[in-house]
DNA sequence: GACATTACGTAATAACATTACGTTCGATTG
DNA sequence: CAATCGAACGTAATGTTATTACGTAATGTC
């Protein structure tokens, strides 16, 4: 239950240059920064980035279109709804879970016959450190 | 307090574009059909977007890249946190707010000293009708 | 080994959004 | 009333994000 799926070598590629990045990187800067490893268009990123999110090692940002490396306190592939913190000043990205936000958002969803198959939350604002700055 | 800011030529027909579909559109949608009103370019658009959803009269969807006319069951212009439930398959998209899910992530920045700016929820599925269809 | 499935490479194009620059309109206010 | 100031506008160009289309290669399964 716990082995991790044995990547290709370019959906390697796309998480470690996720996993290296210090934030959310878009589709765009992480072709580029693969350049030296034979990355030429696109689709390569796309396609790794879409198995990856599959995967539950990657999240995509809506707000941000870009993707961050999944931090890794919750369990990987599970449908955990997962709320994200994005700091318009730095960049970084804080994940939380919240039982009770998601418990209360499957409540709408049952009361109105609402089949949910991806939630997104972001909160876009300052962090701590870049509020005392 | 309760005046309507009126509106600019180029706000209202953005305005009425949005009333009128059955779901979110496209800032080139809109565009498109605001062209036998003179709109020529994306432009346009994006600066009475700007201006509507700053006026709390219409919505941003982060999932879709799309804009919506406020359902209007909440106060305009006010900051309340909004959900929307998004259906793959019809594109209809219900609004809803939950103050506990409003208050959980309220405790969430009071508690990692964030200060919140804009949030966002979506929530992409199906809906009851076409669950039953 | 035949077959299905998944991943890959490349090129072209579509879809979404912004920058830059100059002009027009309306409300002050001196 | 003219000067001025700010919001909104028009247009063109460009930047950014994502997908479609087509064919090839690698991998697993029976």
């Amino acid at each position: 239950m716990t082995e991790a799926t044995a990547l290709t070598r370019n959906q390697s590629l796309v998480h470690n240059t996720l996993r290296q990045a210090d934030g959310p990187l878009s589709a765009y800067t992480i072709l580029d920064r693969l350049r030296d490893d034979g990355f030429r268009a696109p689709l390569q990123v796309y396609r790794a980035l879409d198995k990856l999110t599959s995967l539950g090692l990657v999240h995509r940002l809506e707000s941000l279109n870009a993707f961050v490396a999944c931090a890794g306190e919750h369990r990987h592939g599970e449908n955990e709804l997962i709320a994200f913190a994005i700091c318009e000043r730095c960049g970084q990205v804080e994940e939380f879970a919240d039982p009770v936000v998601c418990e209360r958002l499957e409540a709408w969803a049952g009361d109105n016959a609402f089949h949910a198959d991806k939630t997104t939350i972001e909160i876009r604002g300052k962090c701590a450190v870049c509020r005392a700055a």
